[in-house]
DNA sequence: ATGAAAGCGCTAACAA
DNA sequence: TTGTTAGCGCTTTCAT
């Protein structure tokens, strides 16, 4: 039976209606609090009388556990945190967040826990989002996105919450992170796109401030070796539509001659190419152009985007499946996972 | 100072560490627990000499406040929910839930209030989350895209949480929301499309079973008044890219000579528009199309979409006023407040 | 202005 | 198997 359906509270000898504890359940079935709360914890030793009489007593006072005060003297609350740090616009767009979310939620749906995503959005939020970590109404934590040096960080440190970090910022130290290999997939679909024969490879290169931005630079770099020009390296600051647009205008003025482009993500190169077009190049002829996520940007270009697919969801399961080992002391809370990433290959290059 | 920096934790005698509490930060201030808490909860009536050595005993042993604990005694947790209800892949297309999330956390930022967004994917998700939500760990709800019927629905309306919807289904009865004029607007932005000079216009009509959905429907249906030929709506259950070529296929079986379109959303339109250029019809030329949303779908068309504006951020932020005002018992959380969303005219139709 | 003490609703250790 | 009791960490009368 679903708990909804409960009707809610107990009468008052003042006539008003209040939230049903244990004890009301236990002067209803006529027992101790004791027992009912030995039933409501599915433990052994209590008879099938008691049982059935505080099962029937919790449903006519409409009896609802009060999580607060068992969190209290449980010290844990059954909730994970999934920590979300972007600034405003990204959030909306990334399409990876979702996706990490679903893959979380869903394994820690399995393990009854509840998935609450927070979301740090300004400075003052960071703060208050410390606060509320260490108030043990969260039992642990995921975090999306976070950069070098960022305070959350530091705070999750700080308070010894049990986190797992998707994505790998450099100073994480020994915590636990799930993660693409940004470097070898970035090393292997710029390869990929140098086996068409191009002689002038760019790049617009997002994000550096974010392991996965720089690690896609670094693999960019790795896979042209000597060909490496760093006069073709676009850097913008975000995973964006327009911060692609911005800097393939950039690469185009400084260097006309280019060919191919390795964009940061989707919507990155979604960016560049409707610049490239516009400016009468065509792609993939004149230029080629490869991206990174797999995301719906990647289909809705004209030609379709060669790109790397990041299982995003996958992703998420894994962070939260880390958490719940913490939790269960199964895990010290150092453990790294590497996530596949395929190239797949379409019209663009 | 950012809490964060706080070093964590009091001696034991047994030789561990714990968390401190405020009898820790009591004796070493040498006073009672109850000034101590005079003071977190800024109160008056403690000298300054008092307020001195507490503040500074916090910062030794490092206090942190239990937020269970407090929730537990004050009844209130300082958090809101935000409940997402949407099948698994729509949660990642979906351009305005993100707005929204981000609009309401910036609200119940400035009132120092916690945002929890809680993601309902599954039904065992409802379960859990009825139970969640029933605990006293969160204040109050915000509720995003909720069907007509919706589980969730009847679980807040049973526990008697404050909660604002985002949307009107028919069946929250008096429980107070914030919602755009679909209706209004769908009629606004068709007979628009219909001055263009379209004779035989068409809907591609999504998420009919969301009252958003059907409002647009009803909006579209009011605009051609006895022009109206229901050969011409196609229904697809999702806002999706993909759905929207799945219903201007159907369309364009039906009925080849067509020359407008109504898409319920931005996505659906990009769709449709993708499936009329293969087909060989120009756009605006031969089809005029326009959209819903003004998402980033909308300027990725080429050409772009005509189609409206939803203020997602606002309405997120109003969303979080409502819940706020309730639970300051301001409103009997019964209110509607209705946002305005303005035709912007681009090259599809 | 401050301290003492009584709970908030729950679990768990100890008796019986 | 069950009842009793002592807290979990905090706020808040009620005295002083």
């Amino acid at each position: 039976m679903c708990s909804c359906t409960y009707d809610e509270g107990v009468d008052e000898p003042n006539g008003r209606r209040r939230r049903a504890t244990v004890k009301d359940v236990a002067i209803e079935a006529g027992v101790s609090r004791g027992t009912v709360s030995r039933v409501l914890n599915g433990q052994r030793y209590v008879s099938d009388e008691a049982r059935a009489a505080i099962d029937a007593a919790i449903a006519k006072v409409g009896f609802i556990p009060n999580r607060a005060a068992r969190s209290l003297v449980m010290q844990s609350s059954q909730a994970i945190g999934l920590i979300v740090h972007e600034p405003h616009s990204l959030f909306v767009e990334d399409p990876n967040i979702g996706a990490i979310l679903l893959g979380a939620n869903a394994a820690l749906s399995d393990a009854d826990y509840q998935l609450s995503c927070l979301i740090a959005d300004t400075s003052r939020d960071i703060d208050r989002l410390a606060r509320y970590l260490s108030g043990g109404l969260i039992d642990g934590v995921i975090v999306v996105s976070a950069r070098v040096g960022d305070p959350i960080t530091r705070a999750i440190d700080n308070l010894g919450l049990p986190a797992t970090f998707v994505g790998h910022p450099r100073d994480i130290g020994e915590a636990a992170y799930v993660a693409i290999d940004n470097r070898g997939a970035a090393r292997e679909i710029t390869t990929r796109l140098k086996a068409t024969g191009r002689r002038r490879i760019g790049m617009v290169a997002a994000a550096l401030d974010r392991d996965s931005g720089s690690d896609r630079l670094a693999g960019f770099v790795d896979a042209l070796g000597a060909d490496f020009d760093p006069q073709l390296v676009q850097s913008v600051p975000l995973y964006s539509y327009s911060d692609g647009q911005a800097g393939m205008r950039a690469l185009l003025e400084r260097a006309p001659d280019i060919d191919g482009l390795f964009a940061s993500s989707d919507a990155v190169a979604a960016g560049a190419l409707d610049v490239l077009q516009s400016a009468g190049r065509r792609v993939p002829e004149d230029v080629g152009i490869v991206g990174f996520d797999d995301s719906s940007w990647a289909l809705r270009c004209e030609p379709a985007l060669s790109t790397v697919r990041q299982p995003a969801t996958e992703l998420g399961r894994a962070a939260a499946e880390s958490v719940l080992r913490q939790l269960r002391g199964e895990d010290a809370g150092t453990g790294a996972r590497v996530l596949e990433c395929p190239v797949v290959w379409r019209g663009s290059a």
